[in-house]
RNA sequence: GUGGGUGUAGCUCAGUUGGUUAGAGCGCCGGAUUGUGGAUCCGGAGGUCGCGGGUUCAAUUCCCGUCACUCACCCCA
């Protein structure tokens, strides 16, 4: 047997509907947002990524999937949307369009990860990408509608942190005072960030080992470093929020783990979900663009897991099915009726089943149970003589007839 | 990449101190006389006991290896 690959996973019917009211929630907010969806490629040249991410970042050294083409160029399955977005901003430009200043997209990632609970090599998210506003009223817009997206699906036991990592000039001179802050302190880290104290100072803030947080302990705080635009821009964004009773927690160790993040950052985790807390994040990244060779672009933006949304989604958040007809046909005139039934129903998008297998009114009815109609036509071949057809309601068990000759157009207005 | 746990029916799991035809529940299929589902009862199908090797008269059981799944670390959504 042919197994699928590690990590990759496949959405059987069962969790469809879970995957369609995270899906359909996240059109329909994004367009009460005034966003857009932009559907961009799932890969594209390596050096996309590793331009953005930095090629310094865990997901740039070892976790993309990346293989030759024909003619040598080195390709890569997207690991993330922002750079893929940012890229098709410039070469479409898409600024000279006011409707596409605001993007969202939905789709499958890819990072060659040790799979665990709510992590996965294939994975899906739910983007949006606010790009060419410099004003943290954009900052507030963004983070709104994470968190208004979540509250939709009534996801439990959230919290958002935020932070502020300035300007590049802020923080590359944070970064130098807590670089000399660490001086002679390497012993009391961790071997991973005695490497990140030359490749990626900023994320020894957040690393999870004991005796680095203890080490840390004493460092100054980013938000001291903050200029003066940027302590207003990060307040003014704070004040935003509380107006509009979003709950937050103020975390100066919050980094992000790609480099193109500057200014607001932040990150929601969910207490029910395991070790891989976190189901969404995001910031401003004003300076992707012309690391990408754009013109100076300011943007913000965020990303969703959608597994790990779907793992914590409950049950209650699932909407009821749509109500449906089960054609229970049985007998030579019957059946015939039955299939002419079935066709009219259909054509007027009205959910119709059957179940050619069974014969009998008894097991008919059985699989019209099993398969959860909450209609079904009963017609044999005294209802053809009688031009008729019965109606039964599942649930109630009451049974109505009707003309067989109206009788489609009467099952589509009961059930509209 | 590192560490732990688990591999027996479609699913959830028993089990054998090594011994004949490996079990249960759920699910699935069928039946309980005439054209009315869910409950109950009865019956049925379905398993190379993950794979390979070793020890043994005999291995699903013990040993080794391997693969898969899973959780955690790292990191991330």
């Amino acid at each position: 047997m042919i197994r699928g690959i590690k990590g990759v996973k496949d959405i059987t019917p069962d969790q469809i509907p879970k995957w369609t009211i995270t899906e359909r929630t996240a059109h329909a907010l994004s367009h009460a947002f005034g966003f857009h969806e932009i559907r961009i490629p799932v890969f594209e040249k390596t050096e996309l990524y590793v331009r953005s991410l930095g090629d310094a970042t865990d997901l740039v050294e070892k976790e993309m999937y990346t293989f030759s083409d024909r003619d040598g160029t080195s390709l890569t399955l997207r690991p993330e949307g922002t750079a893929g977005v940012v890229r098709a901003f410039i070469e479409r430009g898409l600024k000279a369009q006011p409707s596409s200043r605001k993007l969202y997209y939905i789709g499958p990632m890819f990072r060659h990860e040790r799979p665990q609970a709510g992590r996965f090599r294939q994975f899906h998210q739910f983007g949006v990408e606010s790009v060419g506003n410099a004003h943290p009223d954009a900052d507030i817009e963004v983070i709104t509608l994470l968190w208004r997206y979540f509250s939709a699906l009534h996801l439990p036991g959230l919290v958002l942190e935020i932070n502020s990592l300035g300007e590049s000039s802020d923080r590359q001179e944070y970064i130098r005072t807590f670089v000399s802050f660490l001086k002679g302190k390497e012993p009391r880290l961790c071997g991973n960030c005695q490497r990140r104290i030359h490749t990626n100072p900023l994320r020894i803030l957040d690393c999870k080992v004991p005796l680095c947080r203890e080490t840390v302990k004493g460092a100054p705080s980013i938000t001291e470093f903050l200029s003066q635009p940027c302590q207003q821009h990060f307040d003014h964004v704070l004040r935003g929020l509380r107006l509009l009773g979003i709950p937050y927690t103020i975390n100066p160790c919050l980094v992000r783990g790609l480099d193109y993040y500057a200014l607001t950052t932040f990150e929601v985790s969910c207490s029910v979900l395991g070790a891989q807390n976190a189901i969404g994040a995001g910031g401003r990244y004003d300076g992707l663009f012309q690391t990408l060779g754009g013109p100076p672009t300011p943007a913000v933006g965020f990303a969703i897991g959608l597994e790990r949304v779907i793992l914590a989604l409950p049950e209650s958040a699932l909407p009821q099915p749509d109500p449906w007809v089960f054609i229970a046909s049985f007998g030579e005139k019957g059946r015939e009726a039955g299939l002419s039934l079935l066709d009219s129903l259909r054509a007027e998008h009205v959910k119709a089943d059957t179940d050619y297998h069974a014969s009998t009114l008894k097991t008919l009815l059985r699989s019209a149970d099993r398969l959860g109609a909450t209609y079904v036509v009963i017609l044999g071949d005294d209802e053809v003589a009688g031009n008729r057809i019965t109606l039964r309601n599942m649930v109630t068990k009451e049974q109505v007839t009707y003309p067989l000759s109206t009788a489609s157009a009467a099952i589509v207005n009961q059930l509209r």
